[in-house]
DNA sequence: GTAGGGTTAG
């Protein structure tokens, strides 16, 4: 697509070398239309209040000084755009502008077509010339201008030199061109630049970028030689792929890391959903004595977030502010989303509150925290704050908000959102705001429209959405519907083992039993294997993790009287085991003790067991917080007087005082 | 006159 737009856009004008001014007629009215049949057409229009005097002062020419200067320093492409009208005018010819300023003017010009019209009155512009004007371009925001232009100079037999494949190459990554990326290559290698590290590590970007790992794997390869920087952009690629076995290889084979090195890794982690590796590596990265910078500092923190890890991201908090990080937006954005994630929506708020500038990432994330913790009022609320600062809303933060309606069943909101979206910001939804709605519309009841929206989607739908369906079906015990999600699912995503839990429920709940059966001998006979349930708790700093009818803990029996002592309790406050959630058909009272036996509950009880009275007690689940375990909580919150704050794979539910921040909606 | 690598919200 780019190369077509390339070529089409230079083809109107590409002699070299290009045209003297005198060669141009100059009208005599007050618009100056530039144009021949080989110099393209643009306009120069001179308006009243710029007067020669005003604009430049040119030097007359004498016989000492037969080269006339133009001392004029033009700040913006428009008053360029006045300078060329009035010498044109005055009959001067153009090579009187200095020329350096002219290139970085007119990389700054979005209207590259005329910018590069005056480039062209210069004749035979120096390497340099060319190479700035590049490097603007491919800095700015004109990064496509920056491959024209060097088409441009490839098509005037112009040779780049070791700086143009820099800014060329530079370009090439921000618009994953790879196809001038390969020819940049190809003068590398005839120019002889072969061992130039910085024209090599930048291909080796460019590759792995566009996705031609094995190119830059086996360019690497053959590196006669390697620098730091080598190394941590394979690391990074490599990590970014998804191998993160192999960034980790060529991290331990390193001779030499520097800062880079380190984080590259630790994001690397990150990235691959390894948050401990990812901590651990921190940790080591201090022991040799290494100071964590803003980009270390934010990595970390997303580790921190990853596994709920409050200690530990305060710790980093604490360390970031004492090293002056404060202020950065970075860090507080991913501070912000740190605390959201590890369930202290008040520490969120404020550093949210003391950010002095922030962007749109920090508001998305905070209006998406809110969504999570079940403040609906206070995101919409923050959402309206927003728009009157004048922070233009993007896709994520309309994902938050339409979030914020689907957690609070807020279908009219939801709605007008979602059609707000389009309307008034231009933004056509994706799968994801897709999904959004349809979780709302099916969660509050209303399948036949979420169904329709599926219909109608412009996009074909995937697996989400028919999942989102599903769960809405589940919700409103409809049978038939989540059939139909099931059909989908059985193609579009067979082997997640969610789908079949969920709609193997849903037969159970109806006391259809050999349904029910038959869903789980489909899943076994394709092999899906059902995700084991897990809670975490930890305590000084130790993660302690259960899973459903875990009694491998140490302090297992202790758990089980305890839990017993607990629940005589939880019953004179009216607390029924709900055993409708259990999908097995067993005895009423096998179930009761399966239920007993949720890692949720485990982990409570342990949490009450080995904490102080009166601690919030935090949890973390990797599946959906079941229905009994969330009555069960409600009622022990008020019976232990304890906020328990429970992450689960969607959302927080802060349990107090016998309620739940969800309102019971989630 | 002009060059390189690691970062945030879903």
């Amino acid at each position: 697509m780019l190369h077509s737009i390339c070529l089409a856009s230079s083809l109107h004008n590409n002699h070299f070398p290009p045209p003297k001014l005198n060669n141009v007629q100059t009208p005599t009215t007050t618009t100056y239309s530039v144009k021949s049949h080989n110099v393209g057409s643009g306009e120069c229009r001179v308006y009243a209040d710029f007067t020669p005097a005003k604009l430049y002062n040119v030097q007359t020419p004498t016989s000492q000084n037969p080269n006339t200067t133009l001392i004029y320093h033009f700040n913006s492409p428009f008053e360029l755009k006045q300078a060329v009208a009035i010498l044109i005018k005055t009959n001067k010819p153009l090579t009187l502008l200095p020329l350096p300023r002219v290139a970085s003017i007119c990389a700054l010009t979005p209207n590259f077509p005329l910018a590069q019209q005056i480039f062209n009155y210069i004749n035979y512009p120096e390497i340099p010339l060319w190479n700035t004007c590049l490097r603007n371009l491919a800095e700015g925001n004109n990064v496509i201008d920056a491959i024209l232009l060097f088409h441009q100079m490839c098509s005037y037999n112009v040779m780049p030199d070791s700086f143009t494949c820099s800014f060329v190459l530079k370009a090439c990554v921000h618009v994953l061109d790879i196809y001038y990326g390969r020819i940049v290559h190809g003068y590398i290698e005839k120019l002889g630049f072969q061992s130039n590290l910085v024209l090599i590590n930048a291909l080796l970007h460019l590759y792995g970028s566009c996705g031609a790992m094995a190119d830059a794997l086996q360019l690497f390869d053959k590196m006669p030689q390697r620098d730091i920087v080598s190394w941590n952009i394979m690391i990074t690629l490599l990590a970014k792929k998804g191998d993160v076995d192999g960034a980790f290889e060529l991290f331990s084979r390193m001779s030499e890391r520097n800062l880079r090195s380190w984080t590259a890794m630790i994001t690397g982690f990150v990235h691959c959903a390894k948050a401990k590796e990812a901590i651990r590596l921190f940790i080591e990265m201090e022991e040799t004595g290494l100071k964590a910078n803003e980009v270390t500092v934010v990595a970390v923190l997303a580790a921190c977030a990853d596994l709920g890890s409050l200690e530990f991201g305060r710790r980093i908090h604490e360390y970031s502010n004492k090293s002056g990080f404060r202020r950065n937006v970075h860090v507080c954005n991913t501070l912000i989303d740190m605390y959201i994630k590890c369930g202290c929506l008040e520490a969120a708020k404020s550093v949210f509150e003391e950010m002095k500038e922030r962007t749109i990432v920090s508001w998305s994330a905070m209006i998406q925290g809110l969504a999570i913790h079940g403040q609906a009022d206070e995101a919409l609320e923050l959402f309206n704050e927003m728009i009157k600062t004048g922070m233009k809303p993007n896709e994520v933060t309309f994902l938050g908000i339409l979030h914020t309606c689907s957690h609070m069943g807020l279908i009219n909101k939801g709605r007008e959102f979602f059609a707000s979206m389009s309307r008034d910001y231009k933004m056509s939804p994706q799968i994801e705001h897709y999904g959004c709605m349809v979780d709302l519309l099916s969660r509050a009841g209303l399948l036949e429209d979420a169904y329709e929206l599926i219909t109608n989607m412009h996009i074909k739908p995937n697996g989400v959405i028919w999942g989102s369906f599903l769960g809405g079906c589940r919700i409103q015990k409809n049978v038939e519907m989540a059939e139909e999600a099931m059909r989908h699912l059985g193609v579009l995503d067979p082997l997640n083992d969610g789908y079949y839990i969920i709609m193997s429920n849903i037969y159970a709940e109806a006391k259809r039993w050999e349904d029910a059966a038959r869903v789980r001998k489909l899943m076994k006979d394709r092999g899906v294997k059902k995700t084991p349930g897990w809670s975490t708790i930890t305590i000084a700093g130790e993660t302690h993790e259960f899973v459903a009818g875990d009694d491998n803990h140490p302090q297992a029996e202790e758990i089980f009287k305890r839990w017993d002592k607990l629940l005589e309790q939880m019953r004179l406050k009216g607390y029924v085991p709900n055993t409708s959630v259990v999908l097995l058909d067993m005895e009423e009272n096998k179930k009761e003790e399966y239920l007993y036996r949720h890692s949720e509950k485990l982990a409570l009880v342990f949490g009450l067991m080995n904490t102080k009275s009166g601690e919030t007690i935090r949890i973390m689940k990797n599946l959906r917080v079941c229905e009994d375990c969330h009555a069960a909580f409600k009622v022990i919150s008020e019976i232990a007087k304890r906020d328990i704050v429970v992450r689960d794979r969607n959302r927080f539910h802060c349990f107090k005082d016998g309620f739940c921040s969800c309102k019971d909606y989630w």
